[in-house]
RNA sequence: GGGGUCUUAGCUCAGCUGGGAGAGCAUCUGCCUUACAAGCAGAGGGUCACAGGUUCAAGUCCUGCAGGCCCCACCA
């Protein structure tokens, strides 16, 4: 048995344990028959990414959930790996290249690409190492990457299955242009962002006659894309309008007024004017009246030759010009405030521009199809349930998937197009011939896939997909996910449908979502307001089983959580306590003997808190069954603080001093007790649990591989639970009133235990050595009277008996009064609260007979306490 | 425009299927009681946003309302 220091050092033993664990190959699982699997596919983290408080979360969560299940003996895999994170890597090896004086372009394609790979390989695993740091129980062995060989080639199965499938198209769409990354974004990457922008009414001239029509617009720059103007066919004010020409202002070509029911009537001056290259809604209304499409726009955002004088400005510069140029033509009406919803890349915040491109996109209609039906029929469940209808509010509405993108760091597009015919050829190897005109010049398309496109499959290529492997076999469908509720759409929706594509199967079976982190006036951590927390600076100074406690206590499902220091502090604080209460423990084991203990040696005390710990132990499971992470936690805390500290330790002491079988009887329990706590606590708190188990066994046997405690009904032990709890309320009572009569503790007093009930004089007579010690008693005598005890005693009046003091040297009996007469208020106000509820018929004839019977008791305690304490009152005169 | 969510002790938050309001921190009062002052023992503090409804019983279920936050959405 090994001496603990006096408080709990994390940075001291952190690192030590997470070797060994990793060493002795703790988190490794590979398929075994003759063990249920318990999977779960970590989320990976971007290889540009630094640890934050999110992942800080999300692993807390998932290793908690893995290590309670080892312990339970499933065999727990816990796959781990990182994402190529496309544009967010692309994104900073261009700013690093650009601090060393690179540009992207001059190194060309491949040495681009290297320089990528040197950034994986440099920053790749910098948060491997500090997942690690939390104590994150994944089975590095089993590390995968998105752009490793195994899950390229699972990307490429894909997008060749789900081409030959029709499920890939190529087409000329409306996307999300980025300007600024010169990228298509998907639908999921343009978050919407109210602005304060303008209406500006422009009034386009008849070509032939007089007048004009008003149109207001708030992207005027794209008048010089327009084709039409529509009105809609119900609108009297317009009717004869249609088909009549109009000259577009400032490019002076001519554009028809056309009919389309898109247009609102009410909304603006009921004109609107069509750019079918630049708006989603206007190429649509552009394919049904088969008007021309101009693309005004080049990649960077400025105006392309189809622009005119305008050609070469960027496009706020030119719609600056085209009002300007307006208002001189006396076309501009007028200029309205307005605010509307503005697409932005979520990347960088540009203002993202719709128009038309050769993409690629997946059809989503029929792919969406089982991915609605496994959670509306409930073979995967989502916790917390209401982000059920976020997940059917995108799924409802969903829209082709916009999945190339003009990036170089990615899943190249496996598409070659023949140089001759131009045949596209959709392949996992470069075809050496055209198939369609056996010409050997074929060029693959340039674009790379969404980063999403891999993550979606994560699941299965990391368990080896599309080889048939025994790891799929055996581990897939993976039993949990874990993740932010924020990225729902880019991800989770993405892995069901692709899990149900390409496996047939469900990926997960339950989704437990967590929020964010924020700070601690409720901000978002961001690098731009500096407020963001470093998990690592945490376990450095508190270590990790403190910053896993807070991030998993008062937190439930789905909710945001603030990030307080003083709740890293309160956790860490707890860390001390089980410390000290094994230290205080193992100091006694010492010098115990290792008895054999027998059942009759243990006292009620101790068969009390077996008995708490054993339903400590069905509750905890039930929670961690019930992804109540939280809450099973918070239990624990509670009772190894509360119960086992507090309580039982404190009334165990006396008999420690001795050498009898009594005290064997507590050590057993003692160690018993807090080996079982330990358990439970083990996943949460990993590292101190571990090293006092450790040096609690004398060995190097791990807790992390230890057995969960399971539930015994032979352990319930009510009578000694009800006879403990009754001489806690003693000691309660005797505490407070000593303190209302400002007794230092340490004047002791002998205790009289009153009670007419045999049963609770031989409660008290068990239970008196703890008794006296815990109520600062000198002795303790049981009577059935009052027998010897001085007049002018103090009581204390609870349910089971009547506890005097003499002090009367100390005590004021006018405030002895005062106290008596409060209590006996409180006694009344109880009584008729009971009387109450017990005279309502309906609640005697309608709630449950034992609701009434427990009421009906709860009353008759009251009233004899009552009666001690009129009694009392009488005696004082 | 649609949807979600929150409003509980001074602060931050828990409260599962409806049966007498909880935690941490903060505050006040005593204690260095030989595991722990990162501790121990006491105490104060809440009409559970508001208004209705269902029920014997509502923080918990239903409706409405106010305020905050979030998500989705092509009204030019």
């Amino acid at each position: 048995m090994k001496e603990l220091s006096k408080t709990y050092d994390p940075s001291a033993i952190e690192k030590r344990l997470y070797e060994k664990w990793e060493k002795n190959g703790y988190f490794h699982a590979e398929p075994d028959s003759k063990k249920k699997p318990f999977t779960i596919v970590m989320p990976p983290p971007n290889i540009t990414g630094q640890l934050h408080m999110g992942h800080a979360l999300d692993n807390a969560l998932q290793d908690t959930l893995i290590r309670y299940k080892r312990m339970q003996g499933y065999n727990a895999l816990w796959q781990p790996g990182t994402d190529h994170a496309a544009i967010a890597t692309e994104v900073k090896v261009i700013d690093a290249l650009k601090k060393q004086g690179i540009d992207k372009a001059d190194l060309g394609r491949e040495g681009f690409l290297e320089k990528c790979w040197d950034w994986r390989a440099e920053y790749g695993s910098r948060i491997i190492t500090q997942l690690k740091s939390l104590g994150s129980s994944a089975d590095w062995q089993r590390e995968r990457f998105t752009m490793d060989d195994g899950c390229s080639a699972a990307v490429q199965e894909v997008f060749v299955r789900l081409y030959n499938k029709g499920m890939i198209y190529k087409g000329a769409r409306i996307v999300n242009w980025c300007p600024k990354c010169q990228t298509s974004i998907s639908d999921a990457e343009a978050v919407h962002e109210d602005q304060n922008g303008h209406f500006w009414h422009i009034r386009y001239p008849f070509a032939e006659g007089e007048g004009f029509v008003e149109i207001a617009t708030t992207r005027p720059e794209t008048l010089l894309g327009d084709t039409a103007v529509a009105v809609n066919p119900d609108d009297e004010r317009y009717q004869d309008l249609v088909g009549k020409m109009l000259v577009l202002p400032l490019t002076g070509r001519t554009i028809p007024v056309i009919a389309d029911a898109y247009v609102d009537k009410e909304f603006g001056t009921g004109c609107v004017k069509i750019t079918p290259a630049h708006d989603p809604n206007d190429f649509e209304v552009g394919r049904r009246h088969d008007l021309p499409m101009i693309n005004i726009m080049n990649d960077d955002g400025t105006i392309n030759g189809n622009g005119g004088k305008y050609a070469g400005m960027d496009r706020y510069e030119a719609r600056k010009a085209i009002v300007a140029d307006l208002e001189e033509l006396g076309l501009l009406v007028k200029v309205v405030p307005h605010l509307h919803a503005v697409g932005t890349h979520d990347r960088c915040g540009t203002t993202v521009e719709p128009l038309v491109k050769q993409q690629w996109f997946v059809k989503m209609d029929e792919l969406i199809k089982p991915a609605q039906e496994a959670v509306k029929d409930g073979r995967i469940r989502l916790i917390p349930e209401r982000m059920e209808k976020n997940y059917f509010n995108w799924t409802d509405n969903i829209r082709d998937w916009c999945i190339s993108r003009q990036l170089w760091w990615g899943h190249r597009i496996p598409a070659w197009y023949c140089d001759e015919c131009g045949e596209i050829v959709v392949a996992k190897e470069a075809p050496a011939i055209c198939p369609k005109c056996g010409c050997t010049h074929l060029t693959q398309d340039p674009d790379t896939l969404d980063t999403w496109f891999s993550s979606a499959l994560w699941p299965f290529s990391t368990l080896g997909w599309p080889e048939k492997t025994e790891d799929l076999a055996y581990f897939y469908p993976t039993d949990v996910l874990v993740t932010g509720y924020d990225i729902i759409f880019f991800w989770v929706i993405r892995m069901i449908f692709s899990g149900f594509e390409h496996m047939g199967e469900e990926p997960f079976k339950t989704v437990l979502f967590h929020g964010l982190v924020r700070d601690d006036q409720g901000r978002k951590m961001s690098k731009s307001l500096g407020n963001g927390i470093d998990p690592l600076e945490v376990i450095d100074k508190y270590g990790a089983d403190a910053l896993r406690m807070t991030l998993l206590t008062g937190n439930a499902p789905g909710n945001d959580m603030r990030f307080y220091w003083e709740r890293v502090v309160a956790s860490r604080n707890f860390a001390n306590k089980i410390w000290n209460a094994s230290r205080f423990i193992m100091m006694n084991l010492e010098h115990a003997d290792d008895a054999a203990v027998k059942a009759e040696d243990l006292t009620p005390a101790d068969r009390w808190i077996i008995s708490k710990c054993n339903t400590l132990v069905k509750d905890v499971t039930e929670n961690l069954d019930k992804f109540e992470l939280g809450i099973a936690l918070q239990k624990v805390e509670d009772f190894l603080w509360d119960e086992f500290c507090d309580w039982y330790i404190e009334m165990v002491k006396p008999r420690l001093y001795g050498e009898s079988a009594s005290k064997a009887a507590a050590l057993y329990t003692l160690r018993k007790v807090l080996i079982d706590s330990l358990k439970l606590l083990h996943p949460f708190m990993p590292f101190v649990t571990e090293e006092i188990f450790c040096n609690l066994q004398d060995e190097e046997e791990s807790i992390m591989v230890s057995s969960w405690p399971v539930y015994d009904e032979a352990l319930n032990f009510p009578a000694e639970e009800t006879a403990t709890e009754a001489i806690k309320e003693a000691v309660r009572a005797v505490r407070t009133l000593r303190t209302s009569m400002n007794v230092p503790p340490s004047r002791k007093a002998k205790l009289f235990v009153v009670s007419e009930s045999e049963a609770v004089r031989e409660i008290f007579a068990e239970g008196s050595a703890f008794f006296a010690a815990l109520a600062s008693g000198s002795e303790v005598a049981v009577q059935a009277d009052k027998a010897g005890i001085e007049a002018d005693a103090v009581s204390a009046v609870t349910p089971d008996a009547v506890i005097y003091i003499p002090l009367s040297d100390l005590v004021d009996l006018e405030k002895e009064r005062e106290r008596l007469t409060g209590e006996r208020k409180r006694l009344q106000a109880e009584i008729a609260r009971g009387e109450g509820m017990l005279s309502n018929e309906k609640f005697v004839s309608r709630a449950p007979a034992a609701k009434v019977e427990a009421e009906r008791e709860k009353l008759a305690r009251y009233q004899a306490q009552l009666a001690q304490v009129e009694a009392q009152l009488a005696h004082l005169g």
